[in-house]
DNA sequence: CTTGTACCCTGACCGC
DNA sequence: TGCGGTCAGGGTACAA
């Protein structure tokens, strides 16, 4: 799934389409991708005739504030969203459409998602203040400073790689930018959080927040499956310095970027540069 | 409490 | 060309 540059991207994307218009109808197409134990008939009762007031993102997760009641989505890996006229998307590619809304313009919200692991919940305004307070600071709030940063960290005796991507610790950051940032800082990826220095958890800060502003600058990463709102990629996949680069030479120290597996997931790294 | 593992699902890619 | 294995940026339930 995108990760805080690219929900954030698919945010702007969608706000000043969405925001102001009525959802009319609901078709649902895959109905799995409705969760919260709700069925899809119940759920389109529940946001048909509503109004999308905005369209705000929290962690990974991008909320539909509708008149009564949040509509909260997370894309996982293969969400995507376009937006069109008629019954058919407006690019190619949307060939796993799970749900299409249709707005009071004429045009219709399409989701497509084609491995179905994303999905829609449709959450009062205290169930979803109770979702929303398992989650970590916004590393991209002003106020997050570097001592934020290490009293989310600095606790149990998790690799740091694994506490950045902690969504309890730190809010949005997911497999690229946990890589990305503790290259950028200089630190071993295997290191427990709590032998993390003062210093150590300046430079992170400094390195994570860097990064996602510059992806966000970017539209974010296209790797793989991500693309913004219809179709659009991002760009920041050029400028990755370790992410996916297994044998290339580290930018930094020219040492060759290793792959190891954390939890079950790629981690690439400089040996040379992050110890 | 904290941490690790299996799993949801489909498609792309690699080696044989 | 076909086939099987592996992997993919996430999050959750459950076990240890």
């Amino acid at each position: 799934m995108p990760e805080l540059p690219e929900v954030e991207t698919i945010r702007r994307d969608l706000a000043p389409e969405l925001e102001g218009r009525w959802i009319t109808t609901i078709r649902v197409h895959k109905p799995d991708i409705i969760i919260g134990g709700i069925s899809s008939a119940e759920f389109r009762d529940r946001v048909v005739d509503q109004r999308i007031l905005a369209v705000d993102r929290r962690a990974k997760w991008l909320l539909f504030r509708l008149d009564d009641g949040i509509l909260v989505t997370q894309l996982r890996m293969t969400g995507r969203f376009a937006v069109g006229r008629g019954h058919v998307p407006p690019i190619t590619g949307f060939r796993h459409v799970a749900a299409e809304f249709d707005l009071d313009d004429g045009r219709t919200l399409f989701y497509d998602d084609m491995r179905r692991l994303g999905g829609f919940l449709l959450l009062s305004e205290p169930e979803w203040a109770r979702e929303e307070a398992r989650f970590g600071p916004e590393p991209l709030d002003s106020g997050f400073r570097a001592s934020d940063l290490g009293h989310a960290l600095r606790h149990g005796r998790a690799p740091v790689k694994n506490a950045l991507m902690d969504q309890s610790r730190v809010a949005g950051v997911g497999n690229i930018y946990a890589s990305e940032a503790l290259h950028g800082a200089r630190i071993d990826p295997t290191r427990p959080v709590t032998s993390l220095t003062d210093d150590e958890i300046r430079r992170l800060h400094r390195s994570l927040r860097r990064i996602l502003r510059s992806s966000l600058d970017s539209s974010g990463t296209t790797f793989r499956d991500y693309r913004a709102v219809n179709g659009r990629s991002g760009s920041f996949q050029a400028l990755l310095r370790v992410y996916g680069r297994e044998g290339e030479p580290c930018t930094h120290c020219s040492q060759v970027i290793r792959r190891i597996v954390q939890a079950g997931r790629s981690t690439y790294y400089c040996p040379g540069c992050q110890f």
